[in-house]
DNA sequence: TTGACATGTGACCATCTGGTCACCTATTCT
DNA sequence: AGAATAGGTGACCAGATGGTCACATGTCAA
């Protein structure tokens, strides 16, 4: 399988999109640590982190019996670079900008 | 399943990510010209197609017996705003021209 | 050095996914 | 009207995926 395959289906899964999320929140956690987060066995965590570690999302780095896993953003710049044309990357930005603003619950003022 | 997982779903499969650069290069397009340029049935890259629609990433319109389809770009700048940490993307950038730079074949001077 | 701790492997199984087909409806053209 | 064209549905099957477990290796601390 080639890089761009594994990351798309790394990202695929909802718990391997969470654990992003909790090392975007704490980098550098260990199996254990994240782990005790997500209510799945040892096991199922392992397999997970594997995938994302092979698909470039995770990195990794040894210290004694832990083992540390650090988020790494650049396969996911490279997606968005892939369809995202930068000369109407502005419009797709302010249409969000819009979105944000009209879901807001309690809008403080009008522009 | 939310909205979310319909995305990254979505673009876990190649023949959909294909789908979709197609619609980057040429928007519009029906969905026999979509088959013609894939090798898989009709009812395949139908399938495909209806993955990709309810996940908001492509949208359609009906012109008489034709069905016109439209990339749409928000929901994968909406991947990319979820990782990349707004005060930290010009690292990742400048990390990507580095590597541009240094798989550049024949490099045409030294910076 | 012995026991506790952190991580790793291979097998296993229920479920999901990708692709095809027989058959169907709606629109256009002559 | 009748034929050709564009799109759509439900069932089906092989292979991939997510999760668990028994068991194993490497590391630390008393």
């Amino acid at each position: 399988m080639n890089d761009e395959d594994l990351v798309f289906k790394a990202l695929a899964d909802p718990t391997r999109r969470a654990l992003l999320d909790r090392l975007f929140v704490r980098d550098g956690q260990t199996l254990t640590q994240l782990e005790s987060e997500l209510d799945m066995t040892r096991f199922g965590v392992m397999k997970h982190l594997r995938l994302l570690e092979e698909a470039g999302l995770v990195v990794t780095r040894r210290q004694g019996r832990e083992k540390l896993h650090f988020l790494n953003p650049v396969p996911i710049r490279l997606i968005h670079d892939r369809w995202i044309d930068k000369y109407t990357e502005g419009h797709t930005r302010a249409l969000l900008d819009l979105k944000a603003e009209l879901e807001r619950d309690e809008p403080e003022e009008k522009r």
